[in-house]
DNA sequence: CACGTATGAATGAAAG
DNA sequence: CTTTCATTCATACGTG
C-alpha cells in the first residue's frame, strides 16, 4: 500500500540483537527467528525497483540479484524479496478492487478459451513492460518478466532462453521449500 | 517511505458530525486522528453480519456494499470493513485458541463451526484422541504455550509450497533437461 | 496523567 | 494471481 501515511514504526535498528531491552521491546527477541523484518533501506529500494522501475513479478534471476544488493543493508533472503513484490502487487491491486465502484463483469473471453487456458494473462515470448518505451531509465534488466514471459505450455519455445535463469529460480525454489 | 503524504487527510467529512445519530452520545467529536473509528451502530451492522450471517471474509464485491450501507452511519472505507473482519476473525481464533491451549475444558466446536474450519490439521493443541478415550476429562494435550505451538503449527502447514507457481517452472526445467 | 486493554492498521508468510 | 493467517505496531479510550 502506497498512499499510505508514515504512522509507520521505523524499525531500522534490525532484529537480531535482543540485548538492547528498551522497556517495550522487552521479549522480542525472538523476532530475528521469525519474520524478516525490513530496513528503510532495503524498503526504499524495494519501492524505488516497484514504482520507479516497474519491477512487478521479478525473475528468479532478477530475485537474485535485488537480494544481493539489499543484503549490504541488513538480512536478507530471496524469499522475502519474492513475497514482498507479491504482497506489495496483490494489496495495490486489492485496495483498489474494494475501493473502485462495483465491477460489472466483463467477459474477457469466451468460455472455451477461458476453459483450454488456466493463466490467461499470461503473454508468452514478450512481456509489456510500462516503461520501456522510452528507453529511458532502463536497469539492466532483460525484457523478461517472471511468469509471464516462461509459460509451462509453451515450454519449447522458452528453452534457449535462460538456464541460468531457471537454476537460480530453483534456487528460490528449493529455499522456499525448505524453510 | 513515502515522504510526501505526511499530512493527514481528515477526509472526514465534517458532515455527520461526530456525536450524532445514536450510540456512544458521549463520544468525542474530535477524533480527528487517524484510526477509523466505528459506530456503534456501524459495530451493531458489522457484528450482525458476523455473528448472524456468517459473514468472515467478505469479498471485495461485498466489502463495497458493507461499507457502503455503513455509511450512512458515519464515515467508513472499503479498508475498514476489510480489516474489521480480519481481526475480528483472526481475535475470535486466537482467544479461542488460548482458552483451548490453557483450560482442560475444551469448548467443543459444533460440527458445523468444525466442518467450517478450513484447516482442521492445524487446530492447535487439540488432540481428538484424548476425547474418546476415557470420556473424562483427559485432554491429551501437548504442552505447548504461545509461540512454541505456532511454529509447530507452521511446520505442518508447510507442505506444498505455492504450487502453482513452482510448477510451472519444474515443467519448464525438465523439459529441457528431456531436449 | 500513567497505564492497561481493545482494536484499527499493516505486512511477512504461505496456502489456494 | 488471490485470499487467508499470524503477528506486530500504533493508538483510542477507559480507569484508578
Amino acid at each position: 500500500m502506497e498512499p499510505q501515511q508514515q504512522q509507520q514504526q521505523n524499525q531500522q535498528a534490525p532484529n537480531e540483537d535482543c540485548g538492547g531491552g528498551s522497556g517495550k521491546g522487552s521479549f522480542l527477541c525472538r523476532q530475528s527467528s521469525t519474520r524478516w523484518t525490513p530496513t528503510t533501506d532495503q524498503i526504499r529500494i524495494l519501492k524505488d525497483l516497484y514504482y520507479n522501475n516497474g519491477v512487478r513479478s521479478p525473475s528468479a534471476d532478477q530475485i537474485q540479484r535485488i537480494s544481493a544488493r539489499l543484503r549490504q543493508y541488513g538480512k536478507i533472503e530471496g524469499k522475502n524479496v519474492f513475497y514482498w513484490f507479491q504482497n506489495h502487487k496483490a494489496r495495490e491491486r486489492q485496495k483498489k478492487r474494494f475501493t473502485t465502484t462495483t465491477n460489472h463483469h466483463v467477459p474477457m473471453q469466451s468460455p472455451t478459451t477461458a476453459a483450454n487456458n488456466k493463466y490467461p494473462n499470461i503473454t508468452p515470448g514478450y512481456s509489456p513492460t510500462s516503461l520501456s518505451s522510452t528507453g529511458a531509465l532502463t536497469v539492466g534488466q532483460i525484457g523478461n518478466y517472471g511468469y509471464g514471459s516462461i509459460s509451462m505450455e509453451k515450454s519449447f519455445r522458452v528453452s534457449a532462453v535462460c538456464t541460468l535463469c531457471l537454476e537460480s529460480y530453483i534456487l528460490v525454489i528449493s529455499s522456499l521449500k525448505h524453510r
